[in-house]
Order: C-alpha cells, then sequence, then structure tokens
DNA sequence: GGTTGGCACTCACCAACAACGAGTGCCAAG
DNA sequence: CTTGGCACTCGTTGTTGGTGAGTGCCAACC
C-alpha cells in the first residue's frame, strides 16, 4: 500500500520536476497533485525513495530531484504513454505524406520530431545491408571513364566514375553490362559483393582490366554503402533551451552531433516490433553525454528495422510524451516505406 | 598625422577586443601596444572616434567596444589579411586532395573551415545554372517504369522515377534515349529545359505519352536542381563558445542553420574574382542576426562562381584570420574542381 | 594646435551581511 | 503508519560600502 504511494510520489515528483525544472519540495507536491496525506508523510516517502537512490537532493533543505535510476524506474514502470490526440496523428500523416522520396521522407522525419518533442531529432538513413541490387548501368562518359550507377531497393542510388586506362569497346561494355546485370540484380548487398568476384574473369584478355576496375567500383560501392550510415539531424535550435549546464551538456552533444560514428553509437541497435528504447544519462555510451537520454526505435518497411530513429534531450524531459511522439513518427515512416 | 594614429588606435582597439572580449580602455592600450603617447591622448581619439561613430561605450565609464561601423572601417582598410603558415596551407591542401567525389569535396571544406576558423561554416553544393548536361541515362526499371539519370558536368548525379502508365518497348526506349542525348547533352542547364520541349513531338504517336513523362521528369530534375541549392554546415559546436549573449544570439543563428533557405540569403550572392564578402551584423539580410557576421567568397572552377562557401560567427570575431581562411579553402577548392 | 599630467567623477564589480522562506529531519501523539 | 509541530539548514535576495578601472575636462607644456 505504502509501496503504490511511494511510486506516486516518485511519478508526482518527476512529472513536476519536468515542468517546472525545479527541485520539488514535499508540500508543494501535495498541493497541485491531488494526494490525500500530508507532507509529512510525503517526507517520508521521499526520505525512503532518496534512501534507494531514486531521488537526490541538490542540497540540504532543497527539494528532491530525480536520478537516472529514478528516470529508469519511471520509464519503466510509471510511464503510461499518452496517445497523440487525432489532430496530431493527422498531421504526422498528412506531413508525411507530402514526401517525394526516400531522402525527402528522411528529412520530413527529421523535421516532424523536432517539431513534437520540441527536441534534438536523429533519422538514420535505411541501413542497405537487407536490401538487394535493383539496377547497375554502366554509363560511357567517354571512351576510356566510365560512369558506373548502382540502384538499390530502398530507392538509393550511387555512382562511382571509373578510369579505365584504355579504351574500351562498345560491345565490350554491353558484354560487361549485361553480365553485371545476370550477376547482381536481385541480390541482397550482402552476397553481391562475392558475386561480383567473378564476373571480370569472363572478359575478353584485352578488356581484362578495364573490366576489372569497374567491378572494384561498384563492389566499392556497394561496401561503401553497408557501412556508410547515413544520418539526419534536426532541431538544434532547441539546445537554446538548455538553460543551465551549457558548456558541461551542449558542447559535447554539438559535437557528438557533428560525428556521425560516435551518434551512431549513441543511437544505438534498432528495435524490432515498436518498442521504444530509452537510454538515460550515463546508461548511454558516451562518457561526456552523461546528462542527455536518448529515446529511440527501430523502423522499416514491413516488420524489419532497418534502421533507427529518435531524438536526444535532456535527461530531464517529458519521457511518456517523447516516447509516443517517437512511435508514432516511426510507425508512419514505416508504413510510407512500405507502400513505396 | 593624427589621423593615421586614431585608425592605430581603432585597430588596437579591435584586435583587443577580439582578443579579451572586454571593453578596452586607454591605459591597458597604450601598453600592450607600443603607442608613443599617453593615454590621456588616445582618450581624445577614443572620444573623437566615439563622436564618429566607430565605438561605443557598453556605460559610461567603461572601456570602448567597437561597433558594426568601426569594423566596416577595419575590414575596408585597416585589415592586412594575413598570408596562412606554409603548414597550414599543406594541411589544407592534403586533406582537401584526399577527396573522392563532389560531396566529399564540400564535406571536407565544410570541416576544414570551421577548425581552420574555430567558427560555423557553410558550404553551398555548386551551383548548376552555369554547369552542362553531360548525360541523361534511361533505365527500365520494369516495362513500365523507367528510371532517369541525369548526369551534369559539376559531377551531379540526379535521378527520377517515371511511372508510364503503358509498357514502353525497348525499340522506343533506345529511339527516346538517342533523341535526348542529342538535345540535351553539351547544353547548359538553363537552355536544356527549354530544347528538351521538342522532343517528346517526334515520337511515334503510341509512344508519345511515355516520352512526354520522361521529358517532363528530366525537365523537372533540371529545374528543380537549378532551385534547390544544396547546403552543408559544419562546426556547431563552436556556437558553444559564445558565452554571453546566448538567447540573443544563438537561437536565431541555430535556426537559420537549419532553415537552408534563410542560410542562402544569409551567403549572399556569390562572388568572383577571389574577393571575400563580409557582412558585418545588421548589414545582412536578417534582422534577428544582427550581432553575428558573414564572411563568403565564390568558389567554382577556373575563373566562374559556381556556388559560395564561408563562415558565420560574432561580430567580434578575428576578422583578417577568418578571411584568409576562407580565401584559401575556396581557392583550394576551387583548384580541385578544375582538376575533377 | 596637438600632447600631456592631474584631478574629480562615474559606475560596474565584489564581499560581507542580514532577512527571508522553502524545505528538511525528527519526534511525539493520534 | 500517519500527522502536526518544531527547530534547523541553507540557498536566494537585497543592502551596503569599498575598490578600481576608466572617463572627461582643464590647464600647462612643447
Amino acid at each position: 500500500m505504502q509501496e503504490d504511494r511511494r511510486l506516486a510520489v516518485l511519478r508526482a515528483i518527476i512529472e513536476d520536476y519536468v515542468a517546472t525544472e525545479e527541485p520539488v519540495g514535499s508540500k508543494t507536491l501535495v498541493e497541485r497533485h491531488g494526494l490525500n496525506v500530508s507532507p509529512a508523510t510525503v517526507r517520508n516517502d521521499m526520505a525512503a525513495l532518496e534512501e534507494e537512490g531514486y531521488l537526490a537532493q541538490p542540497h540540504t533543505s532543497a527539494g528532491r530531484v530525480p536520478t537516472d535510476k529514478g528516470y529508469r524506474l519511471f520509464v519503466d514502470q510509471l510511464a503510461t504513454v499518452k496517445p497523440l490526440s487525432a489532430a496530431e496523428k493527422r498531421a504526422i500523416q498528412t506531413f508525411l505524406d507530402g514526401a517525394i522520396d526516400l531522402d525527402d521522407v528522411v528529412q520530413r522525419s527529421v523535421r516532424l520530431l523536432s517539431q513534437l518533442t520540441r527536441q534534438v531529432a536523429v533519422v538514420q538513413y535505411p541501413t542497405l545491408s537487407r536490401s538487394t541490387v535493383r539496377h547497375v548501368e554502366l554509363v560511357a562518359l567517354a571512351p576510356n571513364r566510365l560512369l558506373v550507377v548502382l540502384i538499390l531497393s530502398t530507392g538509393r542510388v550511387e555512382q562511382r566514375v571509373v578510369e579505365l586506362g584504355q579504351d574500351l569497346p562498345e560491345s565490350d561494355l554491353a558484354e560487361l553490362r549485361s553480365r553485371l546485370l545476370l550477376t547482381c540484380v536481385g541480390q541482397g548487398v550482402g552476397t553481391a559483393v562475392d558475386a561480383l568476384a567473378a564476373v571480370s574473369e569472363f572478359s575478353r584478355p584485352e578488356a581484362r582490366p578495364a573490366a576489372e576496375g569497374v567491378v572494384a567500383a561498384l563492389a566499392d560501392a556497394i561496401l561503401d554503402e553497408r557501412s556508410t550510415e547515413r544520418i539526419a539531424v534536426g532541431g538544434t535550435a532547441n539546445l537554446a533551451r538548455y538553460g543551465d549546464s551549457f558548456d558541461s551538456a551542449v558542447r559535447p552533444l554539438l559535437e557528438a552531433l557533428e560525428e556521425h560514428v560516435v551518434l551512431l553509437r549513441l543511437l544505438g541497435e534498432a528495435t524490432t516490433g515498436g518498442a521504444v528504447t530509452v537510454r538515460i544519462g550515463a546508461e548511454g555510451p558516451i562518457q561526456e553525454l552523461a546528462s542527455t537520454s536518448v529515446v529511440a526505435t527501430g523502423y522499416g518497411p514491413g516488420a524489419q528495422s532497418l534502421a533507427t530513429l529518435g531524438v536526444v534531450g535532456p535527461t530531464r524531459m517529458d519521457y511518456p510524451s517523447t516516447m509516443a511522439a517517437v512511435r508514432a513518427v516511426a510507425r508512419y515512416v514505416s508504413r510510407i516505406l512500405d507502400e513505396g
């Protein structure tokens, strides 16, 4: 019984603290939420919660502030993920429906997420590791220069210019083209690279070096794409609302936002099945960002999770709303990808 | 004679203020720079400079601070653009030489600029308005779906997927392809769109709608590219160094950095011939950014100026160094584009 | 006339100090 | 277990006075 109330107190403290950004005391807490107990009782509960590590005092005789552990408990047990309003849902849908291509979907998602959560939004472009090669095209820019174009099932297009070091007759070019198509199209990017290796072996000896160059470029494009995970960031203007703790929090965050490799580590593994991951403060992989949290989830067409999307904000954030927004955007984006 | 000294005083004040970020008084000024006059004399000069609007006092009995007009004079007349060190030049060159394609060049330039100037760097992707069509390719994804690929002389590649609404035989496709090539290749993007209009008219009547669809997509790609000016931003972490005047300066700047349209207005027209444009404070087009300056210049292969690149920072910045860095990076990037 | 030393004045900044009040912990009674 | 009471803590706010960097002005000097 008391246990229930304690959790209610923790929840109330977190809600108040998120709203006011100030340590919350027993009296104001009782007033604002309709707790049917006296401040003294709440104080006892607070003392217990602090004992267990869910709360902390900035200094003696100040109100309490939730710890990372407190937020953790809140997120795991207490948060009723509040559904978005119908109007919000409609707004999301119409905004995303206006997208014209994959890039645009990602751009719009970032913007949407940052506006909904008033936080910094991060959207990873769909990973290609599970995508397939849809088409390969060779375009002769000059007799000894080729443009290699790679088109993937996600709609992404990669191109490479290859200097052949020799002139390649149209006949050889055509043969190489058809052989590449035969080998690659329909292959997953994981297997396509291996399959490519054999292609150049069947060329005319004279055309051999050129073919090898093309194959190398193509393999490079595939491999490069496999590892280069692109990322879009938006809503950095929301960082200006951090108020206190500026150098300590914003500086490293801005740095992380520019280092996409770091950012990827921060986002973490894509989760599947609509689950939203929450990393609170020091739970994250980056020392400097101990006072920021990450709310993220995987998304992608069908049930698969090709990439991750989420927001980064101060540990003191409105988790229920944020989680709802992240989940909603992920769902709608996934649906768009389904249709595309 | 006194006029010369006054300018020297202005210059000294600006240098000190940029270095210390604090209003500078007559005494410390005389000490730090080897001015062979007494503080009283300097005070007289300061009073005159203030009278003319080059200096301002935050409050009575505080040191002087340069006004926008003061910086303007400094930049126009006094600044000896200090050349970069040989080491710096070498660093720039090797860093940029490592770039593998146009995107990479831009990415590296942004990073380089922000590191050299410790400021927020902005690089506009080369504008296509003066570029020419190098190649057009049609790829049949399905009998009734075409991928249209547009390759431009800058190395940019644009693609569009076209739903034909009918199946198009390979023969028609080949004819359309060769006709497009004939019409467009070598054309500037300005004239290519007009030339396109005639292409579909010569198709077989049955293939007419399909041809029109393709032409429309191509025209769209060209037009879209002509107006969509892409931009890369880097070094936002340097905003954390703003210290004072945070909400007033950083917030609107972060917002501007996300609105690429706004950012383009901020960068302004590309200047030609190696001239570096400096926009100080309220000289810029955006009200909210009255306390930030822009140092920018045009760049591009040959003598032409396809795009703009530069940095955005507080009005209180080291103009000589910044201008030198911007100019140097623009030169090297232009050289790279020449070779590509 | 430009330059300089002297001098009174201004005013942001800092430290010390007191009053205030929100909040706590503890305890005894309900 | 809850509650009212009470003493205590301590950050916040406002006051006050001293300090010093800096100024403007003026008379004297070169």
